[in-house]
DNA sequence: GGGATATGCTGAGGTTACCTCAACATGAGG
DNA sequence: CCTCATGTTGAGGTAACCTCAGCATATCCC
């Protein structure tokens, strides 16, 4: 079992304990991702796309903040799994627009709902006081 | 500046706040250890070493939460700087252990001071009371 | 209208930090 | 001493990023 409680000590702990949620929330958000098989950088993408709609791909790094040549990584695998589509920007013809397919919306959507329903079994062991405090100081350190 | 203070909803904006502080407080962990040259993974590995003195790789990987053959991979790129040096167990010819040398020792314990100061500065913003509270939070999280 | 410059996308190739699988040496139990 | 477990590492792979350069198109300015 490997315990690791580290000597704690001060702040230095405060930063450990935080990243040991971080990853006990990453892979949680990982294992609610399985059923659909799609990575995590995927799922973010399409969220932006459900959000948004079409958008370019350099418009897309900018809400991942990504290269744009990562977005086009991205996007090719979406693509290659059916999930979005390219189409010419009929407004510039350098650019293209991506948009969700049929298949995609209904993924995303899928996604959306898992991934809101997984927050709420995370952070839900919080009491509502609890959980506006996290919020608030998140939001402090946020800055 | 892309602002994408996407639409807030409840919990999914918890969550998405605390992505937002983690990727803060990587980057200034990331810009901190600049000085050293050593990447995240070496100092979490200098680190292991600096409390525990000298180890098996199996046992440094057990810390680090990582497979072990890739405690070896560390293992090579702080050895290939001169921070640790492997010698044979004693006790057991199949088994190395991993020790750091007199500049890992030094280097070691200056970043751990450097991460220290860091980290009061990140959760310095914060007055006494909200950092207890952050921290009561965290740890029931982290279960 | 035509040249300089900016913008949008993507090919080529690199990096980091992980992983698995299998080989090899050694240890330990029957 | 034979079998099985353990410790480390070579070989090779992956995800998610990156930069740099090239090409097409747009925009600006004279």
């Amino acid at each position: 079992m490997t315990e690791d409680t580290t000597t704690d000590s001060g702040d230095e702990s405060l930063a450990e304990t935080f990243w040991a949620v971080a990853s006990r929330l990453r892979r949680q958000t990982r294992d609610s991702l399985a059923p659909w098989d799609v990575t995590p950088s995927q799922s973010r993408a399409l969220g932006v796309l459900g959000r948004h709609g079409e958008v370019r791909p350099g418009t897309l790094a900018e809400h991942l903040h990504i290269a744009p040549r990562s977005a086009t990584e991205v996007i090719d695998d979406l693509q290659a799994r059916g999930l979005v589509e390219r189409r010419p920007d009929p407004g510039d013809r350098r650019a293209t627009l991506v948009a969700l397919t049929a298949e995609g919306t209904r993924i995303s959507a899928d996604i959306r709902a898992a991934r809101r329903a997984e927050a709420d079994r995370f952070f839900g062991h919080l009491d509502d006081g609890d959980r506006a405090e996290l919020a608030r100081i998140l939001r402090t350190l946020r800055a």
